[in-house]
DNA sequence: TTATCACAGACCAAAATGATCTGCGATAAT
DNA sequence: ATTATCGCAGATCATTTTGGTCTGTGATAA
């Protein structure tokens, strides 16, 4: 439940070995695919989504590969989910144009629930993937609640 | 992405309606499956995995259903959350024990993650289901976050 | 006794996801 | 100009997850 996408923990994993290389240090998918053991077709369509979302830059040549379009800071791990598996949403239902929703005209939890999903996004939006390769401790603009719980939560999959 | 599953919706629409008919007031499924348009035999399935997380109680019997078994407030989305569809985790790798990740030895973002996580799960544990059922100003606990996108954000489903 | 309710599990269909395969296009090195 | 190396694009398939259906059992108040 709520699990990020295959894809996009193969983007994150991308994109951090990118921002700890430098700013245009060029990383081709075959070396990346190698690295992390992804299979490169797979993560070469991700790479692919994420160029064409304007996060990376290509250089199609030999020797060629990506480097990052913009600074490691600037690009948020909601970019990344939304670049790689399009827009992200808490509830099922789509906004007032098509309602789809079969609970729709009944439903009273959507107002609650869409700012639950917006607090959510806010966190996405948040933590950049500069911050993924930094130590708990310079983590910034995020509260760490872990606190809430006994111990490290865990799960499945 | 990062959607919440429809029968974690049937939970929620029937809990917030049980929670708005008072402590004691009982309702069964049927007439809930009718009011939302849901399914009745999957809505039945979800009012018992709720019955067995202990969250609501089942009264077998003519003239029966459920009633909640513990205070509104007590409920929270992460309860029922997890007593639906089971342990809540953002990212796919599981605990130390077994490790299906076929990136796990490599990866270097499991930290940020974990805590990105944690974040989550406590705002899905701060917003009880009593909260599901009133205007936006009485929310407490929770941070709106929706001033940092222009508009309210929207979704497929 | 019986109608109404919850309980239980097998079962199936559709969708999302992960992964593979094939061919094409760009370009720098030779 | 040729060629090897890279990204680009899409169709296709397998697996998993999800949503939904079907059938039958057990409890209990009327
Ligand atoms: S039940 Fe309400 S919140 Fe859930 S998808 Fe339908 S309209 Fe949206
Ligand atoms: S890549 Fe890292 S964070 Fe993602 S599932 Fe594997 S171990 Fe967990």
């Amino acid at each position: 439940m709520l699990k990020l996408t295959k894809k996009v923990d193969y983007a994150l994993l991308a994109l951090n070995l990118m921002a700890k290389s430098g700013e245009d240090g060029i990383s081709n998918v075959r070396d990346i695919a190698s690295l992390y053991s992804i299979p490169p077709e797979i993560l070469a369509k991700v790479m692919q989504k994420l160029s064409k979302a304007g996060l990376i830059q290509s250089h199609n040549a030999p020797k060629g590969g990506y480097s990052l379009k913009v600074q490691a800071e600037e690009i948020s791990v909601l970019k990344v989910l939304t670049a790689v598996e399009g827009p992200v949403g808490i509830v099922s239902c789509s906004d007032g144009t098509d309602r789809t929703c079969q609970q729709h005209d009944q439903c009273d939890i959507r107002s609650p629930l869409e700012r639950l999903q917006n607090n959510i996004l806010w966190f996405l939006e948040a933590l950049s993937i500069r911050e993924l390769g930094q130590e708990p401790a310079v983590l910034k603009g995020v509260t760490d609640g872990s606190s809430v719980f006994g111990q490290p939560l865990h799960h499945k999959g």
